[in-house]
DNA sequence: AAAAAATGCGTATAGGCGTACCCAAGGAAA
DNA sequence: TTTCCTTGGGTACGCCTATACGCATTTTTT
């Protein structure tokens, strides 16, 4: 990756906050005419730095209120049982996130879910049913302190 | 919130998905004229259901690899230790996530490390000298099967 | 059932913005 | 010192955004 200077890092900074910013906003926030502003903001969109710039809704407001975080257990750690997992796992839109833990056999979900039912249902009749699942464990939160995708620079 | 039709879920979608679209290239993707999706734009935008919109930078490329959740036990749950707490946590910039969960007393959280020092780093020096700590137990994530952050609709 | 009101699309137009190109300035390399 | 390379500013052109207006469809009212 190429090396980044102050400017790009208030660009980044910006987008990070705001990834619909104009670019002559954009310019201004950082003081740059807009063509440098410009240039610069082509090359790092081009760069592997960035992953994309996503809209991101209230979770509440569209009728998923609840996050909770589901421990599974594998029984077997093959790659091939494994990867069938992985695979599975991509498709279901509550899930959030996974992560593969220690151990091979360990994977940590977030999920979210409209309500109590929908947590039980999920469980019950969508992770307990994929392949190799020997244990699920749930954890729910009570209540969201801080969440951001804001990676210090 | 507005009741949303066909359209409106078509265009929050796609800007999950690609956040910097352009009204007119939405509006293409959406089969709508350019006036007609940005009139609709505006109102989605204006609402509540949009938190904001947010460039999402490579993890491992801004030099942030690794990934870790760490349980967190108080020893006190007054309201007011409590909140000490959560406005130290939010000010740390590595701590991505952070949920209350039962008891008023278990504090999950998300965060990034460049390595195994500096997650050691963060878990002896920052967080374990956060007010009120009785416990800090740390685990650690191989590998991000998913991350996503499309809610579905 | 007819009329009126409301909702929402498309077209048109003016102005601003994104884009590409050129030039200038500063610093590094030879 | 000369040359090259990097990076910022300026400008011109074309597209996009924004807003107003007219029209069609649906829904409400009487």
């Amino acid at each position: 990756m190429p090396a980044l200077d102050d400017t790009d890092i208030k660009i980044l900074n910006a987008l990070q906050q705001d990834g619909r910013l104009s670019n002559a906003e954009l310019a201004a926030k950082v003081n740059l005419s807009p063509s440098a502003c410009l240039r610069r903001l082509h090359l790092l969109m081009a760069g592997e730095l960035v992953a994309g710039t996503h809209l991101v809704l209230d979770q509440k407001m569209v009728g998923y209120p609840g996050t909770a975080y589901v421990f599974l257990t594998l029984d077997g750690q093959d790659r091939k049982q494994l990867d069938a997992f992985e695979a599975r796992i991509k498709l279901i839109p509550q899930v959030q996130e996974c992560y593969l833990l220690a151990g091979q056999a360990d994977y940590l979900l977030r999920v979210v879910y409209k309500d109590s039912e929908d947590l039980e249902r999920l469980h019950s009749e969508v992770l307990t049913r994929l392949p190799g699942i020997r244990r699920v464990q749930s954890t729910m939160t009570l209540r969201t302190v801080k969440r951001t995708a804001m990676l210090p620079l």
